[in-house]
DNA sequence: TGGTTATAATAGCCTTGCTTATTATAAGCT
DNA sequence: AGCTTATAATAAGCAAGGCTATTATAACCA
């Protein structure tokens, strides 16, 4: 047992599919000039447009800081620009601009194909146990306690 | 179709399950001074001192540079050092120094607590199969052509 | 031998994560 | 009203990915 196998150590494969996953959609999306991240967001914004910043940052599940760099750079590119709220002078709400329109149907069409050569061969049952494991993964990952608890 | 269930597109589950274990593991091992990253490099030495840097990032699977960097930031808190190879002058080559055995202790348990945790709730076969499915999507990633491929 | 090509490591730049700290503004309480 | 607490956004700093370009040295070949 010390020599576990590490080309079998999940937590290691899941960061290489994941990893391959983006630079290989960033790679292809490079042209359009929008990375995976930027993708997302804009993703998000097209389904609700207006959100207030924090509220964003917690449906994409990151840091407000780390959207707050990325909606800078989306900003200074003219995809998206932001308004001051006006019953709350702290909030700025994000609005997509026009010519995000066009791009997104070019990257969901990336996305989907990247999405079918990924998991080419695995039939839609095991894809489907597949997304079901990573939910109950996230579950567990989110619900662990905060603290060190390097006892037990 | 235009409303795809974005909860369940399993690029961005992977990413966040992905994310998850990666934060939690480098707050557990804070204390040590350790990240993620530099405890997988440091796990593959332990295995095979002496490499060289270019074979070590082949192992790794990431770029020279990225290796080289998380070299410096380990060299330069003692956890190893670079030698020169005597054959080949452009050749570095890469040993644990003494201080890095009862780290790996602690961050082995750190990994397998984690693992367990992200794991709960899974049997040994869907474990199995889980990983499976995962080497099987790197595989697919792997192979895919480099170029753009927008047609198809 | 000498010129070209290939390789190892690194420097420099960009992005995206996380943290912690600041600043401005709201909200809430007495 | 005024004080305290909470919240929104951002700044600053660090780590780890990628990519391209440089530099030093080998290797190859004519």
């Amino acid at each position: 047992m010390e020599r576990e196998n590490l080309d079998r150590n999940f937590g290691f494969i899941l960061n290489d599919v994941s990893r391959l996953m983006r630079t290989t959609f960033d790679r292809r999306a490079k042209s359009i000039g929008l990375t995976r991240s930027q993708w997302w967001v804009l993703t998000h914004l097209y389904r609700r447009d207006g959100l207030v910043q924090a509220e964003l940052a917690e449906i994409l599940e990151i840091e407000r800081p780390t959207l707050g760099r990325l909606l800078d750079r989306l900003e200074a590119k003219g995809w998206l620009r932001r308004e001051p709220d006006p019953g709350d002078r702290r909030v700025k709400r994000v609005f997509l601009t026009d010519e995000v329109k066009p791009a997104m149907k070019s990257l969901r069409r990336i996305a989907a194909d990247l999405r079918q050569e990924a998991l080419e061969g695995l039939n839609e049952k095991e894809r489907e146990r597949l997304v079901d494991i990573l939910i109950h993964m996230k579950t567990n990952l989110l619900n662990l306690p905060v603290t060190d608890k390097s006892k037990t």
